[in-house]
RNA sequence: GGGCGCGUAGCUCAGCGGUAGAGCACUACCUUGACAUGGUAGGGGUCACAGGUUCGAUCCCUGUCGCGCCCA
């Protein structure tokens, strides 16, 4: 093995050995294990959420793939409508083309053929991630099978009478010229203005004034609501007023949702154009008067003077002409919401329009019943909240959009404007013809398709195959179905996970998947959301290869849809990345995303930690060259040792133990920080940092059996440790076990393929931790000693015994080569009984003294000041324990082991400060 | 306005009724034969603030301040 760890090199080959050997399929044995992917969108590039979520999910799947289970990590993408529609008209704007000059055929080829290309990056991506999902049953939401069953569910909600098709006002983009939906839509405070009119009543007897931030609309106003209580207006109710710049009179009506106190007191309502006059509107049966064309341009319904203007433009106008009229009584500044589309930015127009709508009551019903009743349950399960707040107060669910690519709305419509819904145009001409009398009929096809959310909502049992029997039964319906967990964000616990739980509850009878786990969102160092525009992304594969500054540069500056933020981009980037990013390998990477995994919202991604990860798999590297160095040749038949002989192997048993059943638990509880932590501080702390150096002693000591006896639980250690992290780092784990289970006598190709190891594997050993913790004090003492008293560490130093008990006096005798070794001591002996204390530097370790002799070595100065700091220190710890112990409640109250403990400390406290003071007092009489 | 959450070491975060922890950063010493991507030792925290419950609160409750996010 290299001196150092090298990703690059180990990652590509073992990737595609395992995915040839097809070791990613499932198997057909055991308990089922499913993972669907949340099917990242063809629309370009994975970003670093994506990297999390797939390092999660992959973990879980290699975790329980090892725990035998049959496991089915389901992949796939998504067509995702608007946002490829508008990636691949923006790639043909440079060619001077249109989307409307190209047509829809045509269109809709170039974006298949965009898919091909995004697709393939993506799938890049995720093997250098170290993906293990079943590639050969990857499914594209647009594919034959998912196709087939959105046409099924359309239909048959249809027949159900759960999808309608109404007029109704929706979130309107009037540049893509598409409804999007509302949870598409962020509305932000902008600064705008806020405009009274004067309305004159229609009699000429008076006036009202209405405050507006869009004047425009008034062009479509059908009246002007006052509260009923306004004592201001009462008198007015019902009567009514010439609407200025158009021919109409509207009346004043009442309705409480008025705030009196905001403006004059008097709305004007304009059902068409604002979601909140659209219900008063209904409340009140007054028609609605659209005034936009689907571009937002004042259309045939206004006054001629304002046709064809622009939405701003007639903004202008209008004011103008109130002004000339003597109508506009003030314009001031003001703070508006302003609702935006999250992909284009425009500003969303509530523009009244045909659609399709899936009618939600009895579905949101039932899908917040199976949440409710721990059918499917959320992790962090806080976030139950969420999903019930949003069920409850759910509204129909438009799912038709004016685009081109997507799933087209099986509906057909005669000339009469009749339509049609059936799952082929055959079927749809013989309804026709039914209804016609047996004539034959011409029908055209609905041209709007499914929004993108519609298909996905299916992704549970449309990618097991349903509706096709057959295909459901080659894809394993029934075994894996409900799926284990959905790995997401909670960003889309409303477009998707609710959705899901419904629909394929509604079809199948069964839960998509029994957990819900959340992961928060990966953000930046500054806790700064991850964007292109802010020019702050991560590609994952940049941090798993390295990338130079340069490149970095003209990654984050190119197609921008601000050009002009590109320099400030520029300087981030320079400031934060001075020396471009280095390579840190897909298993520091993994590795950090698994230690970031806590229950919290947001994960900040800080490099930094992915450094000290990288570092983490160099140490592991380094420990694992260390034990093949030490056991050339040695090669034994069973994998586990079968008698220890040093209490040092019989220690790091006890601890892998120990860390097993962590990482057991924490898994169970989906907390990878937890599981990573673990495995991280017993790699570090207990083997590298103890049983490494406990054993260097061992394998060069003239007991040859110890030697071989720790060389066997060394390797075993070893093993079983990288099975361990397999799931988290499996690159680098599957290239050093290929080096050590051979001389285990493990003959498997993979060690992916090998059990997943569990604390009952191995026993417990008490006695074996406490033996070993006494050697830890003696050496971690020692050692402090010679800091302190600034003792070079290539000096060896003489250690003399003091007191201590029968069982001090084995420990000593077992050890006394690790701690000559550990600790550079070169002499060890007990203090004979007539023998006096020569002055030293002493440690207090129970009834156990540890004497330096100061001869030559240490400073009498140095070891009374630190003696009294030490005293200090313990006399502190001594009085918190009084203070507790001399509180008659506490004992009275406290449960007894509490106390007991406490008694404890204090008795140990106690016996060192005797030491010491005793030590302090001797070296004072010297 | 409603809801959820956060405030712990310089930074990023665990912990959560009974000795305050990790990684990174920092200081000193050390190129010893697994690893300087390292070793050893160390510094650094009235756990936002104020009350309350309790024998005991960083942890539970209430309030205040500050900061997020989601929904209106």
């Amino acid at each position: 093995m290299d001196k150092s760890f090298e990703p690059g090199q180990i990652e590509s080959k073992w990737y595609s050995q395992w995915e040839s050997s097809g070791w990613f399929k499932p198997s057909g044995q055991g308990q089922p294990y499913a993972i669907l992917l949340p099917p990242p969108n063809v629309t370009g590039t994975l970003h670093m959420g994506h990297a999390f979520q797939h390092t999660v999910m992959d973990t879980l799947v290699r975790y329980h793939r090892m725990r035998g289970c049959d496991t089915l990590w389901q992949l796939g993408t998504d067509h995702a409508g608007i946002a490829t529609e508008m990636v691949v008209t923006r790639l043909l704007a440079p060619e001077g083309k249109s989307r409307s000059e190209l047509g829809r055929d045509a269109f809709i080829e170039r974006v298949w053929q965009w898919k091909q290309q995004s697709g393939d990056t993506i799938e890049r991506q995720m093997r250098r991630m170290g993906v293990s999902g079943d590639w050969s049953r990857t499914m594209f939401t647009m594919d034959e099978i998912p196709s087939e069953a959105v046409r099924e569910t359309f239909v048959r909600l249809f027949e159900q009478g759960l999808i309608y098709r109404g007029q109704k006002l929706v979130n309107w983009d009037p540049v893509l010229k598409t409804a999007i939906s509302d949870l598409e839509v962020v509305s932000e405070e902008e600064d705008g203005k806020l405009w009274s009119i004067r309305y004159p009543l229609a009699d000429g007897s008076g006036s009202l004034v209405v405050a507006t931030t869009r004047p425009e609309t008034m062009l479509g106003d059908v009246a002007v609501a006052v509260h009923p209580q306004d004592e201001r207006y009462a008198h007015l109710i019902g009567r009514h007023l010439a609407l200025p710049l158009s021919e109409r009179q509207i009346p004043i009506i009442a309705d409480d949702y008025v705030e009196r106190e905001f403006g004059t007191g008097c709305v004007k309502i304009t059902p068409a154009h604002d979601f909140n006059d659209y219900a008063i509107g209904q409340r009140h049966s007054l028609e609605p008067i659209n005034i936009f064309t689907d571009e937002a341009k004042i259309n045939a319904n206004a006054p001629a003077k304002y046709q064809g203007l622009d939405r701003y433009d007639a903004r202008k106008v209008v004011l103008a002409d109130l002004d000339a009229a003597g109508l506009l009584v003030e314009e001031k500044k003001h703070k508006l919401q302003v609702p935006r589309g999250d992909r284009t930015g425009q500003v969303i127009e509530p523009y009244l329009t045909w659609q399709w709508f899936v009618k939600m009551d009895g579905l949101a019903a039932r899908g917040l019943e199976l949440v409710e009743s721990g059918k499917v349950r959320f992790v962090p399960e806080n976030w139950i909240n969420t999903y019930r707040h949003w069920l409850g107060n759910i509204q129909d669910w438009c799912i038709s959009r004016q685009l081109w690519w997507g799933h087209r709305i099986p509906a057909w419509y005669d000339e009469a404007g009749n339509s049609y819904v059936a799952r082929s145009e055959e079927a749809a001409l013989a309804q026709a013809a039914a209804r016609h009398g047996g004539a034959s009929v011409v029908l055209r096809r609905e041209d709007d398709v499914l929004e993108t959310w519609f298909s996905s909502a299916l992704w549970a049992h449309s990618t097991l195959g349903w509706p096709n029997e057959a295909a459901m039964a080659e894809r394993g319906f029934a075994r894996y179905l409900p799926t284990s967990v959905l790995v997401t964000g909670f960003d889309i616990i409303f477009f998707w996970v609710a959705r899901m739980i419904m629909l394929t509850d509604h079809f199948t009878g069964e839960v998509p998947f029994k957990d819900v786990y959340i992961t928060g969102l990966v953000r930046d160092k500054d806790g700064q959301k991850m964007s292109k525009s802010k020019g702050n992304v991560l590609d994952p594969i940049d941090l798993i290869d390295g990338i130079s500054l340069q490149d970095l540069l003209e990654k984050r500056t190119s197609g921008l849809m601000k050009p002009q933020d590109a320099p400030k981009i520029e300087k981030a980037t320079r400031k934060d990345y001075p020396d471009g990013i280095a390579a840190y390998g897909a298993d520091a990477l993994r590795f950090t995303f698994a230690s970031l995994a806590s229950h919290g919202r947001d994960i900040k991604f800080d490099l930094d930690r992915c450094g000290g990860y990288k570092n983490f798999c160099n140490k592991l590297w380094n420990a694992a060259r260390f034990a093949l160095m030490n056991c050339e040749g040695f090669r034994v038949d069973t994998a586990a040792p079968l008698a220890l002989r040093t209490e040092a192997e019989r220690w790091i048993l006890a601890r892998l133990q120990h860390c097993l059943g962590e990482v057991e638990t924490q898994f169970a509880a989906y907390r990878f920080d937890l599981v990573s932590q673990a495995l991280y501080e017993f790699t570090w702390n207990e083997f590298c940092d103890w049983f490494l150096e406990l054993a260097k002693p061992a394998l060069n000591g003239a007991d040859t059996a110890a030697a071989d006896s720790t060389r066997h639980t060394l390797l075993y250690t070893l093993e079983t440790l990288l099975r361990a992290l397999h799931p988290l780092i499996p690159f680098i784990t599957e290239e050093i076990w290929q080096n050590v289970a051979p001389q285990l006598g493990i003959a498997t190709p993979s060690v992916s393929l090998q059990a997943y190891p569990r604390a009952a594997d191995i026993a417990a050993d008490a006695t074996a931790e406490a033996e070993v913790e006494w050697l830890k004090a003696v050496v971690s003492q020692l050692r402090r000693i010679r800091s302190e008293m600034n003792l070079a560490p290539g000096k060896a130093i003489p250690l003399l015994y003091v007191g201590g008990n029968a069982a001090d006096r084995s420990r000593a005798d077992k050890f006394a080569a690790q701690i000559g070794f550990l600790a550079r001591v070169e002499s060890q002996r007990w203090l004979l009984p007539d023998e006096a204390e020569p002055a030293a530097s002493a440690a207090i370790i129970g009834e156990l003294k540890l004497l330096i002799p100061l001869a030559g070595l240490i400073d009498l100065g140095a070891e009374k000041v630190r003696l009294a700091k030490e005293i200090a220190r313990i006399e502190a710890e001594i009085a918190k324990c009084n203070g507790k112990l001399g509180t008659a409640t506490f004992v009275a109250n406290a449960p007894a082991a509490v106390v007991e403990q406490e008694r404890q400390r204090l008795a140990d406290f106690s016996n060192q400060l005797k030491g010491l003071r005793d030590q302090a007092t001797s070296l004072d009489g010297i």
